[in-house]
DNA sequence: GCTACACCTTCCAACCATTGGAACCTCCAG
DNA sequence: CTGGAGGTTCCAATGGTTGGAAGGTGTAGC
């Protein structure tokens, strides 16, 4: 089959497939006397095997090894679990930094009256020098070390 | 002061305030005769303070619209609230989405024995079809959103 | 004056995945 | 023969940051 009808079946687009192409992720199997590129059903499965992937936040470099491991029929599933769990650790990474920065917007979101007036704690956390956790006075209080929770 | 003062005073790295100069959003008050860029101590603090911008996420995009209201005293602190609750919504918006992942990824993490043999789950849920959420019959478990609790 | 060195300048490239466009070729139908 | 739908290639942009090359400038020591 040609690029366009893989591309439909596989639900990435031709653009896509040529970049992956290019990467060394995926590679038609032949060109068709004219150029064309030519594919088979296992490439469609391939594809959308990279989609899922891609979609669930793989980056290339680790679907590429996903694919690896899958055409390879002595595999062994740890290395697959290993590389979902780095995956994890990584997406859960991102997930708790923008966990932590929404924390600070609510504060200061709540904190900002939102009227016509300029006041606004906002603009003046985000003026502030750097000493950044000042709202929680030194050690008064002392609760022991920060962390903002989570 | 050369940029490289301003660098330092301001934690900004001389390349990136040239870049920031490139994109409209700060510029130089003066070259020097020679050419260099001469930078004063408000340019520290709006780098600073877009420093602090970032590491909240904001787009320059929206860095470029905080400044502006930073500057301008007769703001109303509506549209900073508004600037400010836009983006909270965006990052809620991702970090949901890495969490779904997470979630995903913990299902099958538990699924995979990763032993030496290759049978895996996660290869399998990467190489089906397509209809996914097969595994949770519709409307039962309830749970609710996670919500790790702050 | 010469040399070494630190600093500045500009321009180009790379990261990551994806999309868009231009310029061009190819096959098929009307 | 013309039109159109598909294919091909290469280049550019996204967003923020970093790296490097090639070269100018200022200041120190000799």
């Amino acid at each position: 089959m040609l690029i366009g009808e893989a591309a439909q079946g596989s639900g990435v687009s031709a653009k896509l497939i040529r970049y992956y192409e290019s990467t060394g992720l995926l590679s038609a199997s032949h060109r068709h006397s004219n150029g064309y590129r030519l594919y088979e059903e296992r490439h469609v499965h391939e594809l959308r095997f990279i989609k899922r992937a891609r979609s669930l936040g793989f980056p290339i470099r680790e679907i590429r090894s996903l694919l690896d491991l899958w055409r390879n029929k002595r595999r062994a599933s740890s290395k697959v679990r290993a590389i979902a769990m780095r995956h994890r650790s990584v997406l859960e990474e991102r997930a708790r930094s923008y966990q932590g920065i929404i924390d600070v917007l609510d504060h200061l979101i709540a904190a900002c009256k939102g009227d016509d007036r300029p006041d606004c704690p906002i603009l003046e956390d985000l003026s502030r020098p750097s000493a950044r956790s000042s709202r929680r006075p030194p050690r008064i209080g002392g609760s022991g070390p920060s962390a903002k929770g989570s």
